[in-house]
DNA sequence: CTGTTAGCGCATTCAA
DNA sequence: TTGAATGCGCTAACAG
């Protein structure tokens, strides 16, 4: 590998100093630099194949331009959607970014954040979902790098709002919605195969879940809940979906707390020989591939306009540093489609398995 | 923002010179420190949330440990899940990652990976899928980047084969596979609906499905090939599809050259009121979501492999900068669904148009 | 308008 | 074993 130019080749080869190198190359306003001067350092340059060193700039602004983003999982294409939103904002501002993955667990998570800070990034964008970690922790850890001066915001998990920028989608609103439609629908016994309540947004689909209820003077059954976790397995959810139809009565509907848990649990009914939507309305959350191509009833978010938005709001805060914490929600829609309907009994004459309200 | 802990206070709270501090923080080899001063320097350390400057670093040791990866969008599943390949191999060798996008545009490509240059990362992966460059200016290009002493793996394309590193999949070796089912299945008139010649992927895929057909003994019919790109929409895609139908005879099956393409080519058909696969069997390639969901005959290809392959010949280059160049071809295999059939004059009598299986 | 000077924070000689 | 000195390549004051 040939040496590098460095900006002293330059500055020899066009017969200036170094200063003046730099301040051609970096179109500083205010200084006048006659065009002939200008273009013997562009000629050098170009000659030379002189790239000024990123690292050294770094070093001496103090800022790197860059931003570190932390995804549980690329392949997920929910987080990939994400970068893919940040990316678009950082480019056309002219900013890098470090990426790096967690696999969703804190430990990596620190420790990847941790190397993005060695490498100075300017601020942190994470879309942070652990199910290890205890509210209190993560809140720790946040508040102490938000404390340490470095801006960040949180993508799709608002635990540590108030301590730094979070930017979800409307995960209540959403469960309401998806529930409302189910209520309106006709029916009365609906559980919830959920994500467990570690994190936010899981907390918060089943906070909407019941408002929805009660909303419409049902009272939330406890023994109609179930599920640990947005990525439980084919087993762990025909588990959860055969003791949800154990209850008395049984639920005439399942909200599922993504479309992915919907596809399982649709899976299990049907192993179980249970007609959707005829005798069980199934619905999803997230409007994922999966629930497009079955048909799934769910919840339609955008996570390019969550990463877009998370961009934002970092390149705000690292032009004002002081601004107040925000919380920023995205709206959701309703996507019905076709593994929900009517209940049995409140279509024609009830058979056996069910009874008359 | 408070001022960060340097070196220098980690070495005035531990009472010893700043070499003592490298030397302990770096873990030297070859170099014994008392077990009571490193003690003190790691206390030091911690006490004041010492973090290295990653940026000195690079500076000093003349290399980042960082790689620059280029994908043309990172909300292509395919993309994103090589960047999760590459991801995962960098993580456990404690290497970064400064992610970028091309948006499938040259001009992008080559700004960002000047970027990335400046920024001196050590390698780059480029899932380089251009159709707007001719192969020469490629070549140039990466030859040039090369030349520079600079390690590089190309993904998903060998246009630069011989010059850099290249991963792809056989995708020659998958044409001919898929063609060679529907030749099997009884079809003779295979068209393809193809992504044009600019991508070596595409050309491969081409190149696959003629050797096929002669393998058979069929003479390939350039007017039974169309398509200019793999990522042609819908009403352009059902141009190419009216196109291919109205070659005389008409095809009986079409080997699209990605699933979207096929999943489009099936909508055309849908609106043709041709009933797949009864009267035309269509085939894809790459085995996304979309040909998932779909039943859509395809070729499975494996892009979490072909990044962790591109990223392990990375590094091996970085500590061997001298090795030839390779190409690294991935294996793909047929994965035979719902949307390919024996061909209608094959079956039973055939009807006018439609008969009964 | 342009050159000189002084760091940025660390790893690495070379001495002690 | 440890310390003092040097330099990585560049920018920003500050002069001239």
């Amino acid at each position: 590998m040939r040496r590098r130019a460095t900006g002293k080749d330059v500055a020899a080869r066009a017969g200036v100093s170094l200063t003046t190198v730099s301040l051609v190359l970096n179109r500083r306003q205010n200084v006048a630099i006659p065009d002939e001067t200008r273009q013997r350092v562009l000629d050098a340059a170009r000659d030379l194949g002189y790239r000024p060193n990123g690292l050294v700039r770094g070093l001496v602004r103090g800022r790197t331009q860059t931003v570190g983003v932390i995804v549980p999982r690329l392949d997920s294409s929910f987080h990939a959607a994400v970068v893919h939103g940040v990316q678009g904002v950082l480019r056309t501002s002219g900013w890098r970014m470090l990426l790096a993955d967690s696999e969703h667990r804190f430990e990596d998570e620190r420790r990847e954040v941790e190397l993005l800070l060695q490498h100075r990034v300017d601020g942190l964008i994470s879309v942070a979902l652990f199910d290890d970690v205890p509210l209190s922790t993560l809140r720790d850890w946040v508040g102490g790098i938000a404390n340490d001066g470095v801006a960040m915001v949180v993508v799709d998990d608002h635990s540590a709002a108030g301590l730094v920028d979070c930017v979800t989608t409307d995960d209540e609103q959403g469960a309401r919605l998806i529930v409302s439609h189910l209520i309106s629908l006709g029916h009365r016994r609906i559980a919830h195969l959920g994500a467990g309540d570690s994190m936010s947004s899981a907390r918060s689909r089943r906070a909407g879940y019941e408002a929805a209820l009660r909303e419409a003077g049902l009272e939330p059954d406890p023994g109609l809940v179930s599920g640990a976790s947005y990525f439980m397995n084919a087993d762990e959810v025909q588990a959860s979906f055969r003791r949800l139809m154990q209850a008395s009565p049984p639920p005439s509907a399942i909200f599922c707390a993504n479309d992915d848990l919907a596809a399982e649990c649709i899976a299990a009914a049907g192993a179980a020989g249970i007609a959707i939507p005829y005798e069980l309305s199934v619905a999803g959350y997230g409007d994922t591939a999966a629930g497009h191509f079955q048909g799934i009833t769910t919840i339609h978010q955008d996570p390019v306009s969550m990463g877009r938005r998370s961009a934002e709001r970092l390149l705000k805060r690292l032009n004002a540093p002081d601004i107040e914490p925000e919380h920023i929600v995205l709206p959701v829609r309703l996507v019905a489609r076709s593994t929900t309907a009517p209940p049995l009994e409140s279509r024609s004459a009830p058979q056996h398995r069910q009874a008359n309200p």
